[in-house]
DNA sequence: GGAAAAAATTACCCTATGGTAAGAAAGCTA
DNA sequence: TAGCTTTCTTACCATAGGGTAATTTTTTCC
């Protein structure tokens, strides 16, 4: 709970009123290991906010293998948006990698929350805005960067993400199999 | 001009102080075709809405391949958003894809327009969602599509850019290279 | 702590896409 | 309309990464 707090007013000021209100609509919640949050093809109604331990969504392709849009550890929100936001049902599955500490707010919260609170839509749009640089840095990353090189930016970038995966997360977060991700490893360690 | 405003006031009720305050900032402006808005290398200080035409912004790489990060057509927004993020040099090169028009704002004044208007900073979280929602769409089609899939899916998604477009632009927009799109369009003419 | 399950590695061969270079077509511009 | 420039196509070969399956290593959990 106070993680939630510590975040938003790290970077904006929340009024009392604010506070009480988030406070009053949101509970956090132990997550164990393995539990999944939002299943594919099923109905999606929460956005979650990480305050320990670490998420994962992916989707499940044609042919059965999976694919990692997002992980989320500490600080970090997680969800179907594109469920949310076409108002269909989940193409992602978002699961729980390790257990974990979670805020949830349905999207009726969370409408109500920006509405109410300016400096809280003020927090989202910055928010949102980091989301869609990093975004756009993955696609070009992803254009421009051999397997390899994707996966040592990866391990820099995002340290502390390494110690809750399996190397196939990473493999399919990278747009690489597996095995690919493990030849990789090999010539990496001969170096 | 006018697009502006249909576009924004379309999603939300902008009231009239806020209104009179964007026309008096916004100036839209002609930008023949070829013509550069952001060069990588150099700073950005602007983020352009586009009321008619086709822009386009690319990333050169190391080898020097082109590879292109978003096409923007009538009614989007479009700007290096990783360079105004973090403050550095453009990452980006914004060009003309044809005779265009825009309207221009520098961060200063989208920042005194956030703060100003909430309705504004409202409709700018909303075309955010949207944004990221889209971004996680390209990342998964990536993903999970061949080269053939992806393009039919661009053409269904976009049938208005490709008019403005050379193959090229379209190939580093895929992820793949002049010549394989080439391929690939021989093979869909055989079918 | 040990059996069972899951994950990672490795070897072998395969395929989609890349690179180069040459030629054809289309688009500009005088 | 001719000539120049840019874009597109095609052929040929190269390569990064994929697929399968067997083996080893690690994790899970009773």
């Amino acid at each position: 709970m106070k993680e939630l707090f510590d975040k938003i007013e790290s970077s904006i000021l929340l009024s009392l009123a604010a506070k009480e209100f988030l406070y009053s609509i949101s509970k956090e919640k132990a997550i164990p290991k393995w539990e999944i949050l939002i299943r594919q093809g099923q109905t999606v109604t929460k956005t979650f906010f990480v305050t320990a331990g670490c998420l994962r969504s992916y989707c499940i392709d044609k042919n059965g293998k999976e694919h990692t849009l997002q992980f989320a550890i500490k600080n970090w929100w997680i969800s179907d948006y594109i469920a949310i936001h076409t108002d269909e049902l989940a193409t992602l599955t978002v699961e729980c990698l390790t257990d974990s500490r979670i805020i949830e707010f349905n999207a009726k919260e969370l409408d109500e929350i920006h509405t109410r609170f300016p400096e809280f839509e003020s927090y989202q749009r910055h928010n949102l805005e980091r989301h869609v640089v990093s975004l756009h840095q993955r696609i070009l990353n992803q254009l421009q960067l051999t397997a390899l090189e994707r996966y040592d930016l990866f391990l820099r970038q995002y340290p502390d993400i390494e110690q809750y995966t399996r190397n196939y997360h990473i493999a399919s977060y990278l747009g690489i199999t597996q095995e690919s991700l493990s030849r990789i490893r090999v010539e990496k360690a001969k170096k």
